[in-house]
DNA sequence: TGAAAGTTGTTATACTATAACATAACAACC
DNA sequence: GGTTGTTATGTTATAGTATAACAACTTTCA
């Protein structure tokens, strides 16, 4: 049985999902002077252990275990480098970060947080974002960012039963 | 000139907006027995003491000032229990708290967050939730609650130039 | 090489929130 | 009125999240 605390449960090579989220991180770096030093590529990898957010003093204690001796500013500049760079998104009622799906071109993303098995799922509906940017404008706002963060359950665990 | 720190620019006589407030809250708490102790509706008043988010030591501080002498679990409370019955909201992207503009029924809210002024305005405009429901819903994820905080400038400040 | 810019190390501290347990106030019933 | 169960508050300690400030090191490039 796969672990869901682990990992997606729909079935998948979580490792290539890792692998491909770094070589895209190290083409968009590449593109415009980021440095993807051996320190952010590794939180990036961590962040991205998973599907779930994970938080920055979870990722300490993993780098410590490893070996690495630091403290929280190492951590939170780390995260600041790849958020600065859309690598990865904060998920603000969580205090957590979470791994971009489709890093490199400007947006904020919009997530499905599931209440159960805890995986975020991206989504960048563009039909979301006309009705907020619609709606703000109604009123005179004129809209910069958005923080969509959505609970529910996700379509696997909608198929449990409910105590499970 | 008004000071626009501590209220609305659009002038108001803002001694109103707290005063209906904790009238709605009292008739709601009424309505289904929840009890509106006196400190209960003093962090309420405070919190409704601008239509700027507050945090929650900030409270803290203001409940010092006037000779109570209580430590965090108290105001956390308190807080908890005007949640609790839709009296407030939680802005998620600043740790902060707001008065709910229309308490009573069940809703979520959707918060227009000005980046200069750091006003709020409570919004809840049902094509924006169908639209993020219906999104949702094409990847198979049941949306139970949504969290929407938006970041621009209000009408008043899209108003002046840009250096002020 | 040497200065400038960028990155990491280190220590301390600020800010936000809750656990755990004690006491007090309240409500309802006998 | 006294008893009792329930809710609310007080109190202390601690957990969890994030940044300030300054020192040391690395890379870049003139
Ligand atoms: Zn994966
Ligand atoms: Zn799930
Ligand atoms: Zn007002
Ligand atoms: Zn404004």
């Amino acid at each position: 049985m796969p672990d869901i605390t682990d990992q997606r449960f729909t079935p998948h090579d979580h490792r290539r999902c890792i692998k491909a989220a770094v070589a895209e991180a190290t083409r968009i770096c590449n593109e415009r002077n980021g440095r993807l030093t051996e320190q952010r590529k590794r939180v990036l990898e961590l962040v991205w252990g998973s599907h779930q957010p994970i938080g920055a003093y979870t990722i300490l204690e993993q780098l410590r275990s490893e070996g690495f001796n630091g403290a929280p500013p190492t951590v939170y500049r780390a995260l600041e480098f790849l958020l600065d760079h859309g690598l990865i998104h904060r998920i603000e009622s969580l205090n957590a970060y979470t791994g971009c799906s489709h890093p490199g071109d400007e947006h904020t993303g919009q997530f499905l947080i599931c209440s159960r098995c805890h995986e975020v799922t991206e989504l960048d509906d563009p039909a979301v974002s006309r009705a907020i940017t619609h709606s703000s404008a109604s009123i005179g706002f004129a809209a910069t960012h958005q923080v969509i963060e959505i609970r529910g359950l996700c379509s696997h665990c909608q198929a449990l039963p409910h105590d499970q």
